[in-house]
This record gives structure tokens, sequence and C-alpha cells, in this order.
DNA sequence: GATCTACAGTTTACGCTGTCAACCTGGAAT
DNA sequence: ATTCCAGGTTGACAGCGTAAACTGTAGATC
């Protein structure tokens, strides 16, 4: 189907612009402001007619979830092949997925903070392969396959819970966000290498 | 006003009779679930009637709010008294907030992961008491006050990333869930005590 | 005892939301 | 010339939060 599209898929213009208007209103109003209805009225057609090119609203916002990864996976790719040693790498990709989440807060809160009932009807292995630049964290560790998908997930968790903490405005004002990021983001360097069990890994 | 209310004030039987159903649907269906026709068909009373003993829905929901925190500082205050060294008070903390997160699902995410336009009008100083508990994870890293806050910044970014990863179904079903619990609490507890920056602390 | 007042609830309504069913319409294929 | 159909429209449904106006009733005041 053309519903979960890649941004590959031949479109139509009234599709474009749907998408397009979408988009517009994703990164300048936020996801709450997201309404067949306000995109209609926009791209002059009416709220019915987003359906001859959309499943639904959610496949709608799927597609702009296919465009928020392609950037992801763009910019943690392009500073992953610049690193030589892994631990200066993860430190970048790192940085540069806290990045993408502060300048695109819009885009990460569909990624990665909607609840699941939203999410069902995403086929899981197309967003196993959309989200493919978040296993750059566990190739990075150098351990086991197997520990290595959980340390990967580890550190993906800290800097998550920052992004996120910071996206939803949970954070005090008066601490100093930069010095924050910094320390959260070497903390995560310093959990992905660190020997976290007493020797033997029970697995 | 009693719209922000603590469990404490006074309470008349409808706004208890309401309070106690949006407690059950949201416990049971879920923060999606909640709708003022939904607990004033429940309770026997009109949706209008609510706004006599709630400014709005916000601040029903934030009533339900003070009550998540309330469970979560408990449990906290509880296990950190229990525990005298440092580390593994740290490590107590750590697992009752997990647990917490994953034992009450949907007052987690009303309390951690709704986006800021939906809390605007919940008073600042108000949340700052409410999760009161959070301030232990700074105070248990031993560091000078500033530093202490923003290491506990880090530990909590890296037991909520954790925690609304799993409750928002991102994690990969295949993940040993208990081992990537236990290994995210040990790298939140080794980044704690942790030196993360080169000697001078820049502050 | 009659009247005024305050409260607690209701009815009605407004403007939103996603989505479905039925209808229409212009152009290509038969 | 007729049929078919993709791509649009209109209208409707069921739901949402909430504001305004109304109703009934209990208590205090004259």
């Amino acid at each position: 189907m053309s519903q979960t599209r890649s941004t590959r898929d031949p479109e139509t213009p009234l599709q474009e612009a749907i998408l397009t208007e979408a988009r517009r209103l994703l990164e300048t109003e936020g996801y709450a402001a997201l309404s067949t209805r306000r995109i209609a009225s926009a791209v002059g057609c009416t709220a019915t007619s987003i359906y001859l090119h959309f499943k639904s609203k959610d496949s709608l916002i799927y597609a702009l979830i296919d465009e928020g990864f392609t950037e992801l996976n763009r910019r943690v790719f392009e500073v992953s092949r610049a690193e030589a040693d892994p631990i200066s790498a993860l430190h970048s990709v790192a940085r540069a997925y806290v990045d993408f989440g502060l300048e695109r807060p819009e885009y990460y809160e569909i990624m990665f903070m909607l609840r699941a009932e939203q999410m069902e009807r995403y086929p899981v292995d197309a967003y196993r392969r959309a989200r493919r630049s978040l296993e750059v964290f566990a190739e990075l560790t150098a351990l086991p396959t197997r520990e290595a998908a959980r340390r990967g997930v580890t550190v993906w968790s800290t800097l998550h819970g920052l992004v996120s903490l910071l996206v939803a405005q949970r954070i005090d004002v008066r601490l100093d966000r930069e010095a924050l990021i910094e320390d959260t983001i070497q903390a995560a360097c310093l959990g992905a290498f660190a020997a976290l069990r007493p020797e033997q890994d029970q697995d």
C-alpha cells in the first residue's frame, strides 16, 4: 500500500500538497495542531479528500515520522562515518541524536513520544528499518551481539530521557542546559563501555 | 483555589465520585479514554457538572497527577531511608522509580510524558513540591550543590528514558527485559558517582 | 410566612475532531 | 456513444471540551 509510504513513492500533486502542509503545520504549530480540516482548508480541498490519498490521519503522520527518521539517520550516519575510534564516534553520534531532538522537537515528539495505541498499525519491520540508526549505539559498544543490543538501548535510554524531558519542559530552567547535555552524553558514553556486572554476564 | 487540589482537601460527594471514576478510567483504559462525558455518565451527572468542581479537564488531571506523585514520593522515600550507604541507596531508589513507572504506566504517562502545552497552567512551585522525590537523585551523588543538581537530572534522564521507552513500547520485545532494566540502573548509578569531566568542573 | 440569595445541578449550544456513505463529474477506454 | 472510474464533493455521525443560560432548592433575612 502507498499509505505507509517511503519518501520515494510517486505522488499526485494533491498528495504532495497535503504532505507539505502537514509538515508545515507540524513544524510551526506542533502535533496538536495537525487536523485534517486545517490541512484541507490550507491546500484547498475538503477534509475527506485526504482519505483518497492516506488511509487515515495516522498513516499521514507515519509519512512524517518516516521523514523524521530519514533526517535522523542521515545525521547519525554522517557523523558515525567521520570518526575513527569508537569512543569519539559514540560521542559524536550521541551529540547528533540530541541535537536532532532539540532542533526538531515536533518530529521528535511524533517519532518517540507518542503512546502505542496510536502507533499500533505502523508495520513493525518498517519501523525497525526506519530507526536503523539507533542500532549504531549497539554497534559501537564492541560487545558480543546480545549484550551489545541491551547496552545500545541503555545508551539510547539515557539520551532519549534527556531529550524528551527537555522537549516536554520538565527540567528546571535554572540548570545550565549545555552543561547538563554534555554531562549526560558523557555519562551515556561511559556507560556504553563500562563493565556493568560483576564479571559474569548472565545471558 | 481547590482546583489544583491536594488529596487532603474537603470533598463533596460528587467531587469525590468524579475523581474516583477518573482514576478508574485512567487505570483501566488509559489517559486517552478520559473524557468528561464518560466520567459524567458513569457517575450519573452531566458533563458540565464536572466544571462546578474542577476548573477544567486539565485541573482534574492535575489532581490525578498529584496522586501519582504522592505514591512515587512514598515509594522513593521509603527505600531511601532504608539504605545506609549512598551507592546502594541510589540503586534502591532507582529501582523504586522504575518499578513505579512500569507498575503504573498510566500515571507515569500523565506525570512525565505529556507535552507542555497541556501542562502550562500547572503551578510551577506546586509541581516542584510534588516531585520532591526526584531531588533524591541529586542528594545521593554527594557532589557540590550545583553539580549535584545536574548530575541528579542525568541519572533521572537515564531512568526516565528507560521507563518511557518501555511504557511507549518502543523497545524490541526480543530483548531480555529484566536484564535491560538492571543494566540501565547500573549504568545510571555508575554515572552518578563517576568523574565525567577532565578534572576542572567549569560551572 | 414571604422574599432574597447562593448553590448545585441541568439543558442547550458552539465549534472543534476523525471518518464514513453517498453522490457527482470530467476524461479515458471500449 | 457509452461505459467506467479516479478523484473529488456534500452531508452526516458520533465524539470532544466548555460557555451561557436556565431551574430547583435550602438557608438566611426581613
